[in-house]
DNA sequence: CGCCGTACCGGGAGCGCTCCCAATTTCATT
DNA sequence: AATGAAATTGGGAGCGCTCCCGGTACGGCG
């Protein structure tokens, strides 16, 4: 292994005027950056990441922390793409990303182990379950954090997320507009925040048009294709003209039981859904949806946290990125 | 930070005894072990990885590295189950999992940085293109690894896989078993060795039933739900009797074109698929498909990865995991 | 009672780096 | 040419741990 002191008695240098030149400080003269930069390259010395980190008593290590349980709703293609999004950042401001898939088992002793042990500067943490005791020990300790999506349950911490409620509103809204009355709803998993949000959102679109918001006409998809069929199977009976799928691959499985039923999507029954995967732009027909970007969301949470970093005592950030409204034909704006 | 000279200083004993306490050193008297456990439980001390990492010079960190492009697949479930059997295993032998995505782009200066830092004991790959740079300068260097999917130009390293060949061959024997003569394929990625080894697979079944392969019965499916679809709206107009499809992601697809076509499954044309992920037992009809465990796959990947690390002299290890067909409806074995 | 072997324990060195402070050099200014 | 400030450089301490080596205590044996 090629070390500082090496790069040193080759270059004729000191250690330290190596570790400056190593790190870009200005204050080493061009001639010696120059010298030492030539035996650097030469013999493709690379700082060993452990002691810089013991001596600097910084990892540039990043956690992203993802709830095995959650881990489940990977077919989503949500996560990989947030995933992409944080590692994208985490590239261009040198940080590295360690994904830790918490046991829901022995999470006790798992916060321990990540909160201290001294690997990480700071944790993503993608928790979407409601009441998650990781955020209440994360919120206890000194380890920087933020969260991707709002949580109820921590007030004051850092997060990035969209306004769900007033996203899904907007959706419902947008089939009003087109004269649909009778709107069911697909809700996601309802222990997440976002589940919850998206529910909320809907009750107040109807409630804006003075309509109950009928039990019957609300049926959980948990997030999953077949889920999302499963619900609209219990939808069927009670005649929808419209449904609000809280998420597309919950969408996909629901135009594909439609489609069995016999149903036209739009002219029988309209569909909106959330998040704009690449799979609402294939869909048959093509899916309208709530666009978000995931990806952004990822990369906005690499910032923050950043940002959380460097200035240990600013107070929390909260970040919520737009949404907006991808008309395609599903929802049958095309047919007026 | 509670370090370990505070425990030693509360606890009347050594840094050194300390230390041995909590590796489990067998030379600390009960007594003395009782008294330094005491003051490590109230303080609830937590070993610093970073300054053991450089002491010890291992750092108990595994890497994960998927090439970007492989990640676009991440809407198979493959890759979420893979991940979900390695962080398992990690967290067993104490390990922890940090997840690299290669960007293509500045893949040497990736290279130079993951496997010269020193952060990581060995990485586990999941290259499947082929022709990888990765695997030339991971051969190269001194770091363990394992592939996940054996991989061609790379002869002597470890490697955990199962036989696609002989298993797309069962399958597509089962098909011919069944009284189908006129069987199509439709591929993964030919880029990736899986997709060109069940290709393989196939034209060897074929050529035992003294059949040739015809172009036309081959269609490129590219691993994903859509290609599935689309190559399969290119077989229909050669009318296969059964098809082969490399993935059970793209039997999806492939089941949905034959829905919109008004072609019956089993009857009319049968399927068997790849990977029994769980969209498979849900298809409608069930999917037949050969089975292979993704996630014992990754688990054997950490076991076989951490041998290599106690072990750096003794050879690679391939291990070859067995696939089984699980016979659903989707081939028509049920109608005999 | 003295000797030796074993079990247990403590301290020093050192992992490769950063950071601080002090020493040295350079250079502009009078 | 002398002076002082600024730029550059070098060395020491130390990050928290492991590992090695030597020391002490204790027991059994002749």
């Amino acid at each position: 292994m090629v070390t500082l002191e090496e790069i040193a008695r080759l270059s004729g240098a000191s250690r330290s005027t190596v570790s400056r030149v190593v790190n870009n400080d200005p204050h080493v003269s061009e001639k010696t950056r120059a010298r030492v930069m030539e035996v650097v390259r030469k013999l493709n010395y690379q700082p060993n990441v452990i002691a810089r980190s013991l001596a600097a008593g910084r990892t540039h290590v990043l956690g992203v922390i993802i709830p095995k349980r959650v881990m489940e709703l990977f077919s989503d293609p949500y996560f990989p793409i947030l995933l992409q999004g944080v590692s994208t950042a985490c590239n261009s401001f040198n940080y590295a990303v360690t994904l830790w898939l918490a046991d829901p088992e022995d999470e006790l002793r798992f916060i321990a182990k990540v909160l201290n042990n001294g690997l990480l500067d700071g944790v993503i943490v993608s928790s979407m379950v409601l009441a998650d005791p990781l955020i209440t020990a994360l919120d206890a300790s000194a380890l920087p954090f933020v969260l991707v999506g709002r949580h109820p349950s921590a007030p004051a911490v850092s997060y990035v997320d969209v306004d769900n409620i007033s996203s899904a509103q907007a959706a419902v809204e947008h089939l009003f507009q087109l004269g649909r009355r009778r709107i069911a709803t697909i809700t996601g998993m309802l222990e997440t925040i976002a589940g919850v949000d998206r529910l909320r959102g809907y009750e107040i679109a109807l409630r804006e048009h003075d309509l109950p918001a009928l039990p019957e006409l609300i049926q959980d998809g948990g997030f999953t294709e077949e889920g999302g069929a499963a619900a609209m199977r219990q939808l069927l009976p009670f005649h929808p003209d419209a449904v609000f799928v809280a998420s597309d691959t919950m969408a996909v499985g629901v135009l594909r039981v439609l489609r069995e039923a016999g149903l036209r999507v739009p002219q029988d029954i309209a569909l909106v859904g959330f998040d704009d995967t690449p799979a609402a732009a294939h869909a048959e027909p093509p899916l309208t949806t709530m666009k978000q970007s995931i990806a952004v969301l990822g990369e906005m949470a690499v910032e923050t946290l950043l940002h959380s970093i460097e200035h240990p005592d600013s107070g929390p950030r909260r970040i919520i990125l737009p949404t907006q409204l991808i008309v395609r034909e599903s929802c049958g704006a095309h047919l007026r």
